[in-house]
DNA sequence: ACTGGCACCTGGGCGC
DNA sequence: TGCGCCCAGGTGCCAG
């Protein structure tokens, strides 16, 4: 489920009822999530404050008085905020139950997802070697030229790589590369620095407009409060396959790179 | 250092 | 209705 967008969108409908909140205790009816849930958590963590909430890359930081949360929503978790009485549904595995009677619930079908706690969150091994927020000044055509060089692989897992830059997932980075007409099969090696700049740019203005509308809801997606995302009806190619383009109306195409279906147009995208 | 392939899971949609 | 198959928004780990 969750890109960079998704995450966002989960963070920001969660941050209000956290944030200055003190945590009573974490309910855990399944730990086995990507990683185990640490036996000790909810101990560690009970009655301390809520100071601030973040988002790096995917993950999602809850930072406490001391130490944070590091929660990560895989491919099918996502998290309501709900009060005590509310009905348990299939999956939901996680409560963050807080003193005023409210919960952060987490629900993983898959259970791809992870809770971990950590000190220092950003030097935790699974986010010290992350690439920039595409967000950021320090994400643009120059720096995704640079990194390219030499790369053999193709584009688009190229810029999926969370060690080049950090949140696009297989739908924004189809989109990302229609809109910058760039051939997501091509060699990152092969293109060019004007090339590059055009793809930063698409990248956050894809991002920066799939946030802007509450993400992507494609299957089970759902904000914070139960609303789905409303980004899907301006994509333009991402499971799109047969379908006319919306630029030239040729059909759009699918082929699988890096084991990822991927969509693009022919023509647009020479 | 890079690369491609596999693994971890459940559920929905499809064809038979 | 049931079964088997394929697919799904992520990413760490492995061998080559």
């Amino acid at each position: 489920m969750p890109e960079l967008p998704e995450v966002e969108t989960t963070l920001r409908g969660i941050e209000k009822a956290l944030t200055g909140e003190q945590i009573v205790r974490l309910q855990v009816r399944e730990s086995r999530l990507r990683w185990p849930i640490p036996d000790d958590l909810s101990e560690r963590i009970a009655g301390r404050c809520i100071v601030s909430l973040k988002r790096r890359a995917k993950y999602i930081l809850i930072n406490l008085e001391h130490g944070s949360l590091i929660w990560h929503l895989g491919m099918s978790g996502s998290m309501r905020i709900v009060d005590g009485a509310t009905k348990l549904r299939k999956h939901d595995h996680v409560d963050l139950q807080l003193n005023n009677g409210m919960l952060l619930r987490y629900n993983d079908p898959r259970r791809f997802g992870c809770l971990l706690w950590a000190e220092d969150a950003l030097v935790h091994p699974l986010l010290a070697t992350l690439g920039p927020e595409p967000l950021s000044e320090a994400f643009d055509g120059r720096y995704l030229h640079k990194k390219s060089r030499g790369r053999r692989v193709a584009v688009k897992p190229f810029i999926m790589d969370q060690k080049v830059v950090v949140g696009v997932g297989n739908i924004y980075a189809s989109e990302a590369l229609f809109l910058a007409g760039i051939r997501p099969a091509r060699q990152a090696s092969r293109i060019s620095r004007a090339r590059y700049e055009v793809l930063a740019e698409q990248i956050k203005l894809v991002l920066q407009g799939a946030i802007a509308r509450g993400g992507t809801t494609l299957r089970d997606f759902s904000q914070a409060d139960g609303r789905p995302g409303y980004f899907e009806q301006q994509l333009t190619v991402y499971g799109r396959h047969n379908q006319p383009c919306r630029q030239c109306g040729h059909a759009i195409r699918n082929k699988v790179i890096g084991q990822r279906a991927s969509y693009y147009c022919p023509v647009c995208q020479p």
